[in-house]
This record gives C-alpha cells, sequence and structure tokens, in this order.
DNA sequence: GCATTGCATTGACATCTGTCAATATAGAGA
DNA sequence: TCTCTATATTGACAGATGTCAATGCAATGC
C-alpha cells in the first residue's frame, strides 16, 4: 500500500473496496458507500468514460493529452478537467515527459469497482422460481 | 411505453453492453458512453448504493418501502426519489402488494456494468515491462 | 361512507457539476 | 533571452441533482 513510485491520492479506496465484498452480504456503511460512490462518479460521465477507453485502447494503456483532446468537441480546459477528475479518483496515473503530460490506466481501482459489483450481477441465481406466490 | 408486466423502462441499456466489451477494445462511441454513465449516475450515490445493499442483502433480494426507509435519516419523498431512480436505470424492479410496494434487485443491470467493466479491470497483465521506451 | 396508512408527486431551494474564455505555468528551441 | 507549444488553473455561468414540506392517491380497516 503506502507510496512507493505510485503516489497515494485517495484514502486508500482499493483497500477499502478489496477487504471485503459488501452490496450482497450486508447492508454497506455510510462511510463506505460514500467512498464507493465517489468513485463511481468518477466514471459517471460521458466524457469520462471514452477519455478512459480511448486510454485503455492505446498501446501500453496510455496516451498524452494531445492525442486525447482531439477526439472531442470541447474545449482544452475542460478535457483536462475530466483527465484531473480521473486522476484524483485514482483510474489514471500521471506521467509528465518534456511538454506532454501522459495519462496511463491504473486498473486496480476498476478492478475494485468489478469485486465490488460482482456479487450484485450473480445474484439470484436460480431463484426465478419466486414468481407465483400463491 | 410497451409495457406487457415487464416493463421497459430503458432503451435496452442491457443489450448495448451485453453484446460487446467496448472501454477496452476500442474507444467507446459518444452514444455507449451517455448509455453506459446514465447507469453508473444512478448508482453513484451514497443513498442508492446503500439502497441497493440493502435490498441485496434482504430475504430474496428484495424489499418495501417501509423496510428501507427507517435506515436513512432522509424524508420519505427523498426515499422515494432515490427508489425512483434506482428503478427508471433498471436496477431495481418494482412490486405492489396490498398498501406496501417491495423493490427487488435486477441483477441483469449490474451483470451489464461488470462485463463492461472487467476487461478494464484485467488490463495492463504482465505489461509492466512498458517502462522505458526509448 | 370516513379515517388511516404507505408511498408517490409536486414545487421550491441550495448545492454540485460541466463548460468556456482568459490566464498562468513549464519545458523546448531559437 | 525570448518565443512557442502543451497543459493546468481560475472565475463565471447555466443546468443538473439532492433535499424537504406540502400535497395527492390508492389500498386497508372501521
Amino acid at each position: 500500500m503506502s507510496n512507493f513510485r505510485g503516489v497515494r491520492r485517495q484514502p486508500a479506496l482499493d483497500d477499502v473496496l478489496a477487504c471485503c465484498t459488501p452490496l450482497t452480504h450486508e447492508p454497506m456503511s455510510p462511510d463506505q458507500a460514500a467512498q464507493v460512490a465517489s468513485l463511481l462518479k468518477a466514471i459517471a460521465d460521458p466524457v469520462r468514460l471514452r477519455l478512459l477507453s480511448i486510454v485503455l485502447s492505446h498501446e501500453g494503456e496510455e496516451a498524452c493529452v494531445c492525442e486525447l483532446t482531439p477526439h472531442f468537441d470541447l474545449s482544452q480546459p475542460t478535457i483536462s478537467h475530466h483527465l484531473k477528475v480521473l486522476h484524483e479518483s485514482g483510474l489514471l496515473d500521471r506521467d509528465k515527459r518534456g511538454t506532454w503530460v501522459f495519462y496511463k490506466a491504473r486498473p486496480q481501482a476498476m478492478a475494485a469497482l468489478v469485486t465490488l459489483l460482482s456479487p450484485a450481477a450473480a445474484a439470484g441465481r436460480g431463484a426465478d422460481l419466486a414468481e407465483a406466490p400463491a
């Protein structure tokens, strides 16, 4: 955990998610819910989703801002803003090389989300008989 | 609204997600991104996450509003509002029985999200050598 | 019928969020 | 140095979102 060449921008969100699998076993705590929600908010935007997908489908799962901006009809500051959100939520790493800034996918955060949502997606398997109770 | 006891509240979001696995293979289309984002927005809220988790951890993955409200320090209309959002996004089914209204988890939508995010979570495996390109 | 209970809808409000133009900053090259 | 290029920051604004009090409505029980 700690930060060795990876910077911890968020208060250990990964840990919170990785440790247990809420959402199905027991009601989430308000704290947990708040943390998860903040990560979800980061990807719950069309522009940021597209930014993520562009970065992910690039070589090395990284791309510089100059490659991202042309995909959108948005101003450069707006793109910069969205990248900042993704970075601060731990979804993208940032790497400045010369004049350019490269953003690189950080799959851990995404994996944490999948870990969280998977049990919910698998819920109710075989419980299809609960249709006509009497 | 063509509703034959199953109601399609959303324009076939499940289908959009189930058919392909964007986010890693190629840049998402703006349309896809918008649809996915709207589903993500539905769960990107602490109250709604907790509502979901309470429903999911209940017997039969369902609960009536009267069981949900007491978990929160929020007004009844506010809870009703959040339930509506979850229902309209396809995450919860609604079932009125007498005076009570039961909300039941609909794992398909969640599964669609997991299908979408999983490849992103698995990205970069063993690609740790991409560090010094030259 | 009438009153009660459970939930939804409405309307108002404050806050949050996405966007832009303008500006700042930092590195590269002359 | 001075200029140019790539990106970030600031400040302002409109629209979206979460919340509540008040009200509506449907099912139950008297």
